[in-house]
DNA sequence: AAAAAAT
């Protein structure tokens, strides 16, 4: 029994020019509360060991110092004067609260700090990206941030956050959620989805003020009522959504809130009770709070699920159903919902339709797609000898450069032993998974952010959504067993118009992924190393494929249910039971409607503004 | 198989 063959052990690998360097200079190990560097390790691999924390300050919500609105209940009155920032709806009109600077350097940043640059989008990397859109009647996009469509008050918040132009996803995205559609949109990683969502909705919000119900019960003492629901896989992503809202309800009269897991509930609880608007939650937190009435969602208008299809695949569909249909939520068509992902697989297509009422499927760049903005790069790597490979690539790596890394591992327990194995190693690495406090995640992230411990160890936590400014590599130490998790994966480079590196390791092992790979490379341009072609062979077409083709297009134009009658949906994949109550069978819903009906796409490139409509069939780009 | 998400 070779120990080599067990776990990777603590070698002493230290590169030359390191030597003599303490790790992290300056800053301390990960559990502060505790000295030792071994008390990094969380607290249970066994299981669920980081829920029943209490580590209290987590909940956000609201603006101003707890003192505002806590003495008075903020029931609409005028007694409590509003936070700062914090604007009004009265008597039907809109009355934003007057600018404070102060609060604008802290929501927008200052030039020279992190805030400040990372609104920077590099618009020339966006030129000739294909746009798809197809369903009824789709709107003509826009190609500036102008009032109308866009708020007034809001068009101010956006340019304070000096977002310029609209981003692809966002020029389609803001006619189509404002004209009142229902949107699936499929967009690249780092293309500006959060406000292709959040523009659109809150302007709308800003203009039609709380519903009449929202007005009489939204101050209600212990129960939130809000107009507009978004819900993320992850409670960091939720946090982010929520922190760039902030940003755009400066001054309106819309409050926002953010509930998750693992921080304090009563906190959460009276942030709410403070008035709840806009929501942003993780599934499990939002049941729970449901269940104990302290949120309705009975004035819900607008329902956002973001990495729709990770919100939609079996861990989470129970959770999503039992809120969009158990609880008081508007049924379809009398809410707006909008589901945003950089994937959508068809089976995934397929159950969203319940979700959703006559909606416009969005498609920008390529397939559920990885920008060519991303070099990757695929080497073969025998198990054993990941981690001295990896200590090689991060000390070029530092030679080089200064960005962060991002290394992805497929178990918890990886995570932390390789995070253990390079902070011993003298690489400033932390460590985030499901599996430590809110509060390690949080530190870690932050510390990750901030370029303290530039190299971050992740499980597929840190896979969806998160913006992190200057990840410079993305390191792929076990390759996921999904194409799409992979493009999530190293999407998390390369944003905004940016350039970034992705590496993989790859064996044997990873084989069922090969084909897929192969054809992702070989869309975005990339080289495709003859190792993996052989292997890909070798093992008979490489495993299965789910027929990434299928990544990004509209289900509903893929030929079987083109017919203009009632009868052919024929796929028999579509059994769910689902199938007969919603809105196939009948004339106004969509498919056996003869107006057109989904065949009559529309293709457009942004680039040369050829906005004709085009045959579905002739002109495909994916 | 693993990860995530409520206590």
């Amino acid at each position: 029994m070779s120990e080599e063959n067990t776990k990777p052990q603590t070698r002493s690998y230290v590169p030359p020019h390191k030597k003599g360097i303490k790790p992290v200079p300056g800053s301390t190990p990960l559990s502060s509360e505790s000295s030792g560097y071994e008390s990094r390790s969380n607290s249970g691999y066994g299981g669920y060991g980081g829920y029943g924390r209490r580590d209290g300050g987590y909940s956000s919500g609201g603006y101003g110092r707890s003192s505002y609105g806590s003495r008075n209940n903020n029931n609409g009155g005028n007694s409590s004067r509003p936070p700062r920032g914090q604007g009004r709806w009265v008597d039907g009109k809109h009355v934003p609260a007057a600018r404070d600077t102060t609060l604008e350097k802290t929501l927008y940043g200052e030039e020279g700090d992190s805030k400040f640059q990372s609104s920077g989008i590099n618009f020339d990397n966006y030129d000739d990206i294909p746009v798809d859109a197809s369903g009824d009647d789709v709107p003509e996009a826009i190609t500036e941030f102008t009032s109308p469509p866009i708020d007034s008050l809001l068009l101010e918040n956006i340019k304070l956050a000096r977002f310029t132009r609209p981003t692809p996803v966002q020029k389609y995205s803001i006619p189509i959620i404002s004209t009142g559609r229902d949107l699936m949109a499929c967009a690249q990683t780092g293309s500006g989805k959060t406000g292709g969502f959040l523009f659109p909705v809150l302007s709308e919000m800003f203009k039609n003020g709380p519903s009449e119900v929202t007005e009489d019960n939204r101050f209600s003492k212990n129960k939130a009522h809000p107009t507009a629901l978004v819900l993320a896989p992850t409670r960091e992503l939720a946090s982010q959504i929520y922190d760039e809202s902030k940003k755009f309800i400066y001054r309106s009269w819309v409050k926002a809130t953010c509930v998750y897991g693992g921080a304090d509930f009563t906190t959460q609880v009276r942030n709410l009770a403070r008035g709840c608007d806009l929501l942003v939650a993780t599934p499990g937190r939002l049941n729970d709070l449901l269940e104990r009435g302290k949120i309705s969602l009975k004035n819900i208008k607008y329902f956002v699920l973001d990495e729709a299809d990770r919100m939609l695949d079996m861990g989470f569909e129970n959770q999503i159903r039992y809120i969009v249909e158990q609880c008081d939520m508007p049924p379809a068509n009398e809410r707006q919902s909008l589901l945003f992902s950089a994937t959508f697989p068809k089976e995934i297509q397929h159950l969203a339709r319940d979700f959703l009422n006559d909606y416009i499927f969005l498609s920008v760049g390529k397939v559920g797609s990885t920008s060519e903005n991303i070099t990757q790069k695929i080497i073969y790597v025998e198990n054993e000898d990941k981690e001295s490979t990896l200590l090689d690539i991060l000390a070029a790596d530092e030679e080089s450069g200064n960005g962060l890394t991002l290394v992805f591992v497929e178990t918890k327990r990886m995570a932390d032993i390789l995070s253990d194995y390079l902070y011993s190693n003298n690489f400033p690495a932390n460590s985030i998974h499901g599996d430590r406090t809110q509060r390690e995640r949080e530190k870690a992230l932050e510390m990750f952010k901030s370029g303290r411990e530039p190299i971050l160890v992740a499980t597929a936590v840190a896979a969806r959504g998160l913006d992190i400014p200057n990840v410079t590599h993305v390191i792929n130490f076990d390759l996921p067993g999904d194409i799409d998790d992979y493009v999530h994966r190293i999407g998390r480079t390369g944003r905004a118009g940016n350039t970034g590196v992705a590496t993989a390791f790859f064996n044997r092992g990873n084989k069922n992924i090969s084909k897929d790979l192969i054809e992702l490379l070989t869309e975005a341009n990339q080289e495709v190393p003859q190792f993996l072609s052989s292997i890909s062979r070798e093992f008979g077409r490489g495993g299965p494929s789910r027929g990434r083709s299928g990544g990004s297009r509209d289900i509903r134009r893929s030929g079987n249910y083109r017919s203009s009658g009632n009868s052919s949906y024929g796929n028999s994949s579509y059994g769910n039971s689902s199938y007969g109550n919603s809105s196939y069978g009948n004339s106004s819903g969509g498919y056996g409607n003869s107006s057109g009906g989904y065949g009559s796409g529309r293709q457009f490139n942004l680039s040369s503004n050829t906005n004709s409509n085009s045959s579905s069939s002739s002109s495909q780009w994916w």
